[in-house]
DNA sequence: TTGAAAGCGCTAACAG
DNA sequence: CTGTTAGCGCTTTCAA
């Protein structure tokens, strides 16, 4: 970037005007009369001046651009979700800076910091742990942040989600439902909320409350590699209905078993709680809680605008519908 | 963004020094007396300095910021190039900020021009097409490109690619020696130069060179229900082996021709040409041209340092190596 | 090795 | 409705 060719300067001088003026027309204020402004944008597109956001981010203090703090870029569920922020983000012109977090050669929050010296004007942040010093340092630069999927441990953050625990009774109803009744819960970080404070809970109340007299929880289980080796751990342990907060990890189960001569769903049930494309084209396919990721995206984003724009907000917590997808690997009897 | 709390100013009144002292300790120059570095860096760990990237890009006309341009963030042929970009990216020190151009409210070429007018200081693209608007928009703002996965009509931009043509014909050619002599080719773009200068010359000539009388390609297939729907017609026209551009479209032929009692491969082969993590985990699993796209993103990322940095290229059109990885869909007899 | 000072290109009072 | 004038926070000569 070398000294760039035309600035507003330029554009003043040639319509003779003042800079402030071409601001104004740039920036759509009212106050230039019809002539002035017409000739000022004549100008504009004669040159092919263009407004150097840098220096309209040093000077306003607002750069319009939102930062994405995901785990991981080719996970389809963090992809879905983007998108939603994508296109709300496109409707009120906003830039996104995209940054992954997870396998790093750098710190998570190095980079989040590097994030925020780019004086973003918001954060949508998608992983399902935030660590503290994140959390600080959002603060400290009064940054406005929304968490899209995910909570953190105090409710401090506003939020877009579903209702985690209804949704996990519901699945696990449906198997019982289905005569199963050694269910288990396959979930990734045990300790991120979103699983701690409510899949774990909603499964451990559901067995106590359905007199199921064993526990099957499986931590740690992250990926598609993850899921199908897990499978003869469950079957091992007699597990006829599992419920999967991962799709890759639910692929990963079904295609192991679909390996082992198991039946699914007569002999082993698996529901998804993601519902990604991926879910959808394996055979048997999966039955889904399925979550609205574009949705929950888009919401996220529309309500950081709002913070962004210190506008009030009625709900920081706002909780979307989601729907049990009944699909092959549950009989559905 | 309120006021930053802390500038280079205060941490300059703080240690005694001058901002340019402090500038000096933040971008590690070596001309700063060791003692006067550690007071200054002390300062720095006191006040939480953190430089404004604004404020650096302005004064510097750098942002260590590159531009991404994806057609859709959900297909995992891009995020998987992304994630390669992406890589490089933190190891650089750069930040992505990421526009998607598919189906959007705003055109192509304004997308482009909101992002260099952020004056990102690379761009990396990886739509199949590239709008002339869009290739004036860089020449002017005089921002390196690096195409990944992808070619412009006359060659202008650096690019990294694998050797399409090359790629076509080795699976034309494991398809007619597995008897099946009714082949063809599904695309979606067909003015793209990947496919019309490449897939589709290796398919005539294919054609061609080993007496097939008719040419089957269908184009503007663009997804999973593209694909799904297309196969009555591969099954009309006869066909008993395709190759595929995109995964989704491959699994949609796939599952359309398993719920019509098609038999695969016996009597229908299915090539792919993407090999995502979808490909791999339907049953039967997809034989694929399997490009190294985490790779890809990354060479091309390494590429666009080098030019940012006006380092020497030697090669400007990189050809990264395939592999045609035999799995379930074909029969490889 | 350090500091002074002039910008980078734009916005935003304030005055007229 | 329009212009003047300070900055925004930092980098970068140029001198010392």
């Amino acid at each position: 970037m070398h000294k760039q060719e035309v600035t507003i300067y330029d554009v003043a001088r040639e319509a003779k005007v003042s800079m402030a003026t071409v601001s104004r027309v740039v920036n759509g204020n009212n106050n230039v009369r019809k002539e002035t402004r017409e000739r000022v944008e004549e100008v504009i597109k004669r040159l092919h001046y263009q407004p150097n956001a840098v220096a309209q981010g040093l000077a306003s203090k607002k750069t319009t651009t939102v930062g994405l703090i995901v785990p991981d870029l080719t996970n389809l569920y963090f992809a879905e979700l983007s998108k939603g922020i994508d296109d709300i983000a496109l409707l009120y012109k906003y830039n996104i800076i995209i940054t992954s977090i997870e396998n790093r050669l750098m710190k998570e929050d190095q980079v989040i910091q590097s994030l925020l010296n780019k004086q973003v004007d918001g954060v949508i942040y998608m992983s399902n742990r935030l660590p503290d010093e994140a959390a600080e340092a959002f603060k400290r630069t009064d940054t406005p942040v929304v968490l899209a999927g995910t909570k953190d441990n105090r409710a401090e953050f506003p939020s877009v989600t579903i209702d985690y625990k209804k949704a996990g009774t519901e699945a696990y109803n449906l198997m019982y439902n289905d005569g199963k009744r050694k269910l288990a819960l396959v979930v990734g970080d045990p300790d991120a909320v979103v699983n701690s404070d409510n899949r774990v809970t909603a499964y451990r109340k559901f067995v106590k409350d359905h007199d199921i007299s064993e526990e099957h929880i499986y931590t740690n289980v992250n990926d598609y590699s993850d899921g199908y080796n897990l499978f003869s751990q469950l079957e091992k342990d007699g597990i006829d209905g599992v419920l999967v907060t991962r799709d890759s990890t639910a692929v990963g189960i079904l295609n192991a078993a679909l390996d082992a001569g198991k039946k699914v769903p007569e002999e082993l049930e698996i529901i998804t709680s993601s519902a990604t494309q991926i879910a959808s084209v394996v055979r048997p396919a999966l039955t889904t809680v399925k979550q609205p990721l574009y949705d929950i995206g888009a919401v996220a984003m529309r309500m950081l605008t709002k913070l962004m724009n210190n506008e009030e907000i009625d709900d920081t917590h706002i909780v979307m519908p989601y729907e049990l997808v009944k699909k092959q690997s549950t009989l559905n009897s």
